[in-house]
DNA sequence: CTGAAAGCGCTAACAG
DNA sequence: CTGTTAGCGCTTTCAG
């Protein structure tokens, strides 16, 4: 059906491996005959099958990334960042969304692993036990983890400094003069999200924190209990800017205005933070460059399977001061 | 390296192809030398080759999406429904984006040929002139498209119903005692805008049309025009949700109150529409499902490769009132 | 510099 | 029911 070498190298009149030899630009071949070659590819419209290609090769040129849900722009922004890199190695990008699924993940993992893909990249749904390590282990594919996995250093991984964020969120909120603040989180055990808060106890030690779902509904629910059982709080430190609107909408609900009422915070920076109303005060994490760090790690250990060590890439961050967080100071200096 | 089908049946005894059979789950083939086969090909780690697989079989469960940019969420809720539907058949999805550049379209879609995908879903940068819409079709992949190329019905597309959601928008702001309206939208030749502003201009054929991109920042520009130059303007329809944050933000800018000052309503429906403050009246488009169907008639081609006729999709749309359209008549009953 | 031949891992007739 | 034999389309020694 479709033209093959075979096809170019009887039109061309030369030898297979000759024609493959052209094409592939390798040396080893006159001048005359590969531009000749060329031109009878070009004519026949010829494709090259990489898929034959990476039977032989060994290297397929495909990564897997698999995340929760891309429609999570937290997550859409590092699946682009993955595309972006990936596709600057030559090699493209599989999409999978796991929806936080452990079954999912796995059988993910092992489609992607019978596809030959160079590498996956993922977030781990959950802390990883010796036991499941070993097991992701055992495909034999490159994985680099997207959150740190407590403890176990068998994976190379890639994320923001968390820790960082959470004392740099709590810090800002203490500048700007709250003294009952809470941090609303997700389910126990996320490790990045337990990095924040760790980060953010250490600096307001006595918050009150609620733990729930990292959602836009998460954030809802838990702010409407906060406000119910905690109705002094001033400021709250979600654990992402999703949870923080989920606490602005909680907060609109019951006629509080942010930040007159309540002043909130978020963390990521993903892109709606700045077209919100008010514009979220968050702190940023370098979400694409998460993503293409990764990737270049992954297509490191695809070129020398010689297993490296396991790197452990951390970003930055960034307090990104906006308008949903009440500066107490400066009304105490007004009422002055 | 890595198991073979050849390792699997040295150790089981048995010949090549009755365990290729065995794993296949073909008929014929003994229960009892299969389940032989299984335990082994399991104690051995066995993990067929599905590359290897593909290069025999012609197919290579492999879809292909490029859409502009997966940040947008509108294409990522479609990226969803794709990866889904594809999954649901065992395919897995590689995901490119364009960012609108005609160049790296074809670039992708030449990747994806070669890689021999089954299918592409692709919302086309431009409408499609003849000779591209040829260029196309010889690279020989089934291909569907987001949508509505002009005129020439080569390919199959699904998209909504962008004439209907115009005209609902434009109704719904008449409805609501506007008379002066204005429409900002994207470039000229963008097939599923214009059929919005056609829609829209059906129903309200004196309103103010201004061009520019269909992007946040278009929005906000764009409104920023509008205002300076059709300042007796009481309503707009933004061609989608982004562009309608946009201009709530140069109204922001300019101590307009949405919607007392300025009625704002988009197009999409898009997660944070809900959430944004105030929320987006807007009409909805069923992006999931279209991203899904795209997928299910790329698979159905795949599966039957004689050229069944291209089928031409449309979903339908809906309004959704929320809050960032004043009613006027409402406004004229209580000063009366 | 070019040709011949082996083989990547698997499926698919075709015999037995 | 099971084994034999061809390839799928390409890269890669190894000779010439």
């Amino acid at each position: 059906m479709s033209v093959t070498l075979k096809d170019v190298a009887r039109e061309a009149g030369f030898n297979l491996s000759t024609v493959s030899r052209s094409l592939s630009g390798s040396y080893g071949v006159h001048q005359q005959t590969r531009k000749r070659v060329l031109e009878v590819a070009e004519r026949l419209h010829y494709q090259p099958n990489r898929i034959a290609r990476g039977l032989v090769t060994g290297r397929s040129h495909t990564l897997g990334v698999i995340v929760s849900d891309v429609r999570n722009p937290f997550f859409a922004e590092i699946a682009r960042g993955a595309e972006d890199a990936a596709r600057a190695h030559g090699c493209d990008l599989v999409l999978c969304n796991s929806d936080l699924d452990q079954a999912k993940q796995m059988c993910y993992i092992r489609s992607l692993a019978e596809k030959r893909v160079d590498g996956i990249l993922m977030n781990s749904v959950s802390a990883l036990r010796k036991a499941q390590q070993e097991a992701l282990a055992a495909f034999g594919v490159p994985i680099v983890l997207l959150n740190r996995a407590a403890g176990a250093h068998a994976f190379s991984t890639v994320c923001a400094d968390n820790y960082l964020g959470g004392q740099l969120a709590g810090g800002y909120l203490k500048a700007k003069g709250h003294a009952r603040i809470a941090h609303l989180t997700g389910p126990r055990g996320h490790g990045n999200l337990t990095d924040r808060a760790r980060g953010f106890l250490n600096v307001v030690p006595d918050a009150v924190v609620l733990y729930g779902f990292h959602t836009f509904q998460g954030g809802c629910e838990l702010a409407g209990k906060l406000l119910e059982q905690h109705p002094q709080v001033t400021a709250v430190f979600a654990a992402n800017d999703v949870m923080a609107f989920g606490v602005m909408r909680a907060a609109a609900e019951r006629g509080l205005r942010v930040p007159q009422d309540l002043s909130v915070m978020g963390f990521d920076n993903i892109e709606f933070s700045g077209i919100a109303h008010p514009p979220l005060t968050t702190v940023h994490q370098p979400k694409y460059e998460i993503g293409a760090a990764a990737v270049e790690i992954l297509i490191r250990l695809a070129e020398k399977r010689a297993g490296s060590m396991p790197e452990q890439r951390v970003f930055g961050v960034e307090l990104v001061e906006r308008e949903s967080v009440q500066d107490r100071k400066a009304k105490w200096h007004v009422a002055s």
